[in-house]
DNA sequence: TTGAAAGCGCTAACAC
DNA sequence: GTGTTAGCGCTTTCAA
């Protein structure tokens, strides 16, 4: 069906390896180029990513495997990083595996047939078995927001100082004389929720505050979860005083929820969310928040697995840490000066 | 580097033709299966779906080209897309275009050259330019969710009924006694957006209003689109008394700006939303709104692409319409009846 | 600069 | 059931 490069010898009378260096960026004589040129014009030739995969033995290809794809901050790295990638002449296969390490596991070994020449993974299972047989063949895995601790030292990976970004919240709150400070995590287990977990209790332990276990709630990174984690520390007898959320989801459903119970911003509750993404624009414009560069992250992941591919002595690996920024808003108050 | 057909054929012995047929599913004898099983595990042996593509003329890759990453309708049909298609072994390399034509035709060259067997498109650039080359190529288009009218009776397409959508919706409100209803749609000239204006332009016909431009905001389908839409039609002299928001960041925008303002829903204002995604579940439960089903929709595009990849003989092309559904909640009132 | 030829890892006749 | 062989479309020596 379609044409060859065969086809376009017999058409040009030119041999094959004229062709392929004249694709490959090589010089030919002028009036050859115009003699392929206008044949690849009438043949509709494409060239054959597939053959010449095989015969380079590199496929081009990134595998890229997530935990869920229906997750702001996990799209918007992806996008950042496909657009990168492919300029670079990479395809990108997302497998989402729903959170599930079977699952992911099968997405590891899928890619592997494919022959990718690199993967990129957002770890759903802890132990990092599904990673073996990738690195047991000598492909470049590149590790991004979650360090799996059995890797350590053996891949490389992008992520965020999490127990920093906790540490710089709380202590923000404990600064102004919060005492009782609500939590909002992730999924319990996950590298990301731990740290934060951390973090948190190491700003609380700085201004000698012992913690509460009621104040720490699990929202699964979802909106719904941060609705309903919030819906219960109001329940609470002795009500938190201040609110840290730790991702963008759940920032937003804590908002409504707050929204809901009539409870204001910062003069009954003090609030620090998670993420401020481009849509969140005119709609919290006063929120004090956590703001992780997904941007970035997207952008070093690119580089970095463009720089292991390229590296073939590739012996040492890098963890890349980026670091949060604290944006002032207006949803925290001090504890210490009455209000007007 | 990695074992490859031959080396399994050293170790154990037999043909290339035996193992081929062993991992193609065939029967071989019982201890040669044995044999085979044992060198696979000690030569680490992972067949090289790149050589099998390139002898089968089939990659076992599909190509989706979206307009956006970011958007959780475009999201979960990919997510339930892609789980079909790989596990019928198909991986799928997703092109993200940023709503912006020239990079979406680069993506289909770009694909082409992997001589994907399939291209699925949510297409960005109504003339359908970028598809031109697919189409020469001879391999099945499948359009998601907006149709283009130059390859009308070309390609197959899954879509929602969009006129009959608006027509549930806004039909509701006339009932209702409202006339004054404000439309917030998404980017101008969309396929999705002009639809959903022709049924709600048909149902104000119907109850015999005529539109009033002033009404009709156009929200880019984000969050801070509907937000700002929603704004706009607040600060009227003559205020809408209800609203239809026609998708799920919108609508999510619009609720926020109506509890940033204090309108209360439906008291002050009645509205109907669309896309109760999961994670909408607890906030607004009382919301009316329009559904689609985006899982279905991910559903029969992975199956439509199936088929036509089966059946060699695609001629005839299908267009498959799902209908909305609209789910009844309390953010609506009558006008009909005074509040109590 | 150009061409001939070998081979990447696999599948599929075909012969045994 | 098994082995031999040709060839998918390309790149890449090597020689001309």
């Amino acid at each position: 069906m379609a044409a060859t490069l065969k086809d376009l010898s017999r058409e040009t009378g030119l041999g094959l390896a004229t062709l392929s260096k004249y694709f490959n960026g090589g010089t030919v004589r002028e009036k050859n180029r115009i003699a392929i040129e206008a044949a690849v014009k009438k043949l509709r030739y494409v060239p054959n990513e597939v053959a010449r995969s095989l015969k380079t033995q590199q496929s081009r290809v990134i595998g890229v495997v997530i935990p869920e794809l229906s997750n702001t901050f996990i799209t918007s790295i992806i996008s950042s990083m496909e657009d990168i990638l492919r300029r670079h002449d990479y395809a990108v296969i997302v497998c989402d595996c729903r959170s599930d390490a079977k699952r992911e596991k099968e997405a590891v070994e899928f890619l592997l047939h494919r022959r990718v020449d690199g993967l990129i993974n957002m770890a759903t299972d802890p132990s990092g078995a599904h990673l073996k047989a990738a690195l047991n063949a000598g492909i470049p895995v590149l590790l991004v927001d979650r360090l799996v601790e059995s890797l350590r030292g053996k891949t490389s990976a992008v992520i965020i100082d999490n127990i920093h970004a906790s540490l710089q919240a709380v202590r923000k709150l404990t600064d102004l004389g919060h005492r009782r400070i609500g939590l909002v995590l992730g999924s319990p287990g996950l590298y990301t929720t731990n740290q934060r977990l951390t973090g948190y209790l190491n700003a609380l332990q700085e201004a000698g505050i012992s913690p509460t276990e009621d104040y720490i709630r699990y929202g699964d990174y979802t909106m719904d979860g941060g609705y309903q984690a919030v819906q219960a520390l109001l329940k609470l007898k002795k009500r938190p005083s201040a609110l840290f959320v730790t991702n963008f989801e759940m920032t937003l459903g804590a908002m409504l929820a707050l929204q809901h119970q009539n409870i204001r911003v910062p003069e009954d509750l003090s609030v620090i969310g998670f993420d401020k993404l481009e849509l969140f624009g005119e709609i919290f414009p006063d929120l004090t928040l956590i703001r992780q560069p997904q941007l970035s992250i997207g952008r070093e992941a690119a580089n970095l697995m463009l720089d292991l591919l390229s590296s073939h002595d590739a012996v040492s690996h890098r963890i890349v840490t980026l670091t949060t920024e604290l944006s002032e808003g207006h949803s925290v108050r001090s504890l210490k000066e009455p209000l007007p």
